[in-house]
This record gives structure tokens, sequence and C-alpha cells, in this order.
DNA sequence: TCGCATCGGTGATAGCCTCTAACTGTCGCC
DNA sequence: GGCGACAGTTAGAGGCTATCACCGATGCGA
């Protein structure tokens, strides 16, 4: 990808932030972001401390590139499947299992925000990606109208600047904006352990919801 | 409230973790759970850190002791509600409002988990507690039937331990789950800010979803 | 009423963490 | 070949959780 052409020193940095990112998705999953230690990363890959402050200024920076990458990993994972022909069946089935690979990796960016925190600008670029991979599979064919609802007035008054492309057809914004809703709400019960011990299969609960907006 | 004539200390001692609570809810308010801090804690009520030990044991058991407050708390707004002769609608409103009153507690209690943690036992009561009452108004008046579906028939043939007494009337916890995920779905997405900057209003979205579930 | 066990509080301390500062060695570009 | 930029080091400040040993007050039973 026109990369202009890399220093050593470049490429090697490149890899240590790659290598430093790796132990940190390894910690994040086993013991959730909180637990994130510089420290003990670093001791990890046989270096000092305050080493590894050389490639990320503080640990709100790396948890931030971890969270950029979530969002690049998502964002693929949806664009891939999308790719692949994929209707809002297939992309929801795409989206589950991206979740459930590393569900940590999913609640780093659906889950519980840090009050102050501000995600970077780029990341609201990725999720337009998504949501626009979710818009276009949201027009495919073989869907049934929507019920004329408040909400869809509401939308389609909107001015949802971040889909432009689809403000001429809100009842694209409308299931969009429904499946993503009722798909986040099973996901993140069922990822945060919630569904547990209730007797019944997550999986079941979150093929129905895909039907309910995919309809039949 | 039956207590056993309590002694001065055990009254003293309860006034001060009420204080600590009182304190660490401001503190996980403003900058979240992961920011908790006893010794911050301590510092603020005139005394020296090792002295909160004497009333939590450690972090964590504050932490429990929070989240078990939290479940109280929602089971209570809930079943105030319903006690004034809420519908599903109501009970969605009562809900809504709960959290948005403290978006932190909301997420203390649905937000990201810490991998191993265990919630105590007495919680699962309380979820009960919340489900019983979502279950109830899940069979209310008015209520159209909802269309036969596999996860009607999968929840029917679940052993539902936690909903025995409704495990005769299978469309009762059908809706109580859909209802459940969706709305969680709709409410944790905006606590989360997710839906900040999109250009639509997030009651809107989550009157809508109380309406797909609870008719008309 | 008195004695003493229990309880709440203290400072000291160990061990973790983030992050800064000053210094050294090494790599690679001109 | 030399120099500048960069990676790594140790030392250390300051914060945190948590434990320990030690006091002083409190309130209960005898």
């Amino acid at each position: 990808m026109g990369a202009t052409t890399e220093s050593p020193r470049q490429r090697y940095r490149a890899q240590v932030q790659e290598e430093i990112k790796q132990h940190a998705w390894e910690q994040i999953a086993t013991a959730g972001a909180s637990a994130l230690s510089l420290n003990a990363i670093a001791k990890q890959m046989g270096m000092s401390g305050p080493a590894l402050y050389r490639y990320f200024a503080n640990r709100d920076e790396l948890i931030t590139a971890l969270i950029r990458d979530a969002y690049q990993s998502l964002a693929d994972a949806i664009r891939s499947a999308a790719a692949g022909g994929a209707d809002l069946r297939g992309l929801a089935q795409a989206m589950r299992a991206w979740a459930l690979e590393d569900p940590q990796r999913y609640l780093l960016i659906y889950g519980t925000p840090v009050p102050g925190y501000q995600a970077p600008d780029d990341t609201r670029q990725l999720t337009n990606d998504v949501m626009t991979k979710l818009l276009e599979a949201a027009g495919g064919a073989g869907l049934g109208a929507l019920p004329a609802s408040p909400l869809g007035e509401h939308l389609a008054a909107s001015d949802a600047g971040w889909a432009t492309a689809y403000s001429a057809e809100p009842e694209r914004l409308h299931r969009a904006v429904v499946f993503w809703t009722r798909l986040h709400g099973v996901l993140s019960l069922e990822l945060a352990g919630h569904f547990s011990g209730m007797g019944f299969d997550p999986a079941r609960v979150y093929a129905a919801e895909v039907e309910a907006v995919a309809g039949h």
C-alpha cells in the first residue's frame, strides 16, 4: 500500500509496536482492559518498564491504538463478509463470529466507556465504514417494508450527515439502526454472561432478532 | 423492618459503610468504576488509607457491594413502577429513567464485566425479581400475540428454572426476553455515547423498540 | 461500677503500578 | 568515518492495594 519506502528504523519500530499490541491483547483477553499493565508487557518482552514509553507515550495511547485496531478488525470482518455477497443475515453472523472470537475486543468498542474518553477522529471513519456496509445490506433484495412508525419519520427528518448517501432512502436508515441496536442488545448481554444459567441458547435469540429485521 | 436490635457499634459501622459507598458512587459517576480508589475515599472522609479495610476487606468487596446496591436500586425502581400499575411501556420508561439517572450505575451491572468475576448469589435473586416483574407485565392485557418462531419453541422447550412460575406461558417468556435485549441494546449504546453525532434522538429509537414489543 | 475484649484507627512497609529524568550505547544516514 | 537520532538502561517520584503491629476508646458482662 503505497508506503514511502521505510527506513530500517521505522521498520523495527513498527514491528515492536505490533508486538506490544499483541501482548496487550493477550492481557486484555484474560483479565480485561482495566488490568492492562505496560510494565508487565515490557517484562514479557524482556525489557525494562520505561522502554515501552518510546513506543506509546502512555497507557491511554496504547489503549487508543488497540481500540483503533479493534474497529479496523470489525470493519474488515464486515467488509469481507459483504464482499463475499453476504446479505443482512450474513453480516449478522459475521458480526457475532467476530465478537465471540474475542469478547473483550468487542467490549473494548461497545462496552463501558471511561466517562471522559473521546474516541479519535479516525475511528469515526471506521464506524462509518461499518454503518455504510450495514446500510448497503439494509437495502438488499427480498426485504419486506418496515411498518410505518414515528421512528421512521424521525430518521427521515434527521440530518444524518454520516449517511448522506442514503438520505433519500430513510427506510434503509431505519432498518440499519434497528439491526444494529437489536443485535448489540443480544450480543452484549451474551458476552457479559447475563444469559448464563437462564437455560436458553443465546445463538437462537440472536438468530430470532436477525430474522425479525431481515424478514422473510 | 424486623432488625434484631442493633448495638451502637453495629449502627456506627453501618453508617460508615454507607458513607463509603456514597463517596464511591461519586467517584464512579465521574471517572468510572475502574478509577475507584479506596485511598482517595479514605482521604475524602478524613481518615487514613488502611482504615477503610475495616469496613471492606478489599476493593472487590466494595465494588461487589455497589453492584448489589445497583441491582437493588433497579429492582426497586421496577417494582415501584409495577406497583403503580405500569404496563410494559411504563416499565420501559422506568428502566430508562433509572439508567439515565446514573449511567455508570447501569453500566456497573450491564457493562463490561471483569473476565473472572462471579456475581454473588443474592444478585441472582435480585435479577430474578426484575425478570419476574417483566414477566408479569409481559402477560398484560392488550398485547397482541407474538408471531410463532423457532425462538418461541426453543424458549418453551428450555428449562427456565428462573421462570418456573410462567413455564406454562412461554409466550410471556418470549416477550420478556425480547423486551429485555432490545431495550438494553438501545440503552447501552446510548449510555456509551455511540449515538452521539448521528443526528437522531435516542429516546425515539427507544420508544420505537418499546412499541415494537408492547404492540398496539 | 469496673475490667477487659473487641473494634476502629494509626503509621510503617512491601510490592505493584505509571510516568519522568538523566545517562549510555548503538545504528544508520550523509 | 563521524555525528545525530534513537533504543535502551537505572533511579526515582508519587500513586495505588493490602498487610502488619500497635494504640486508644468503647461498650458489654460480671
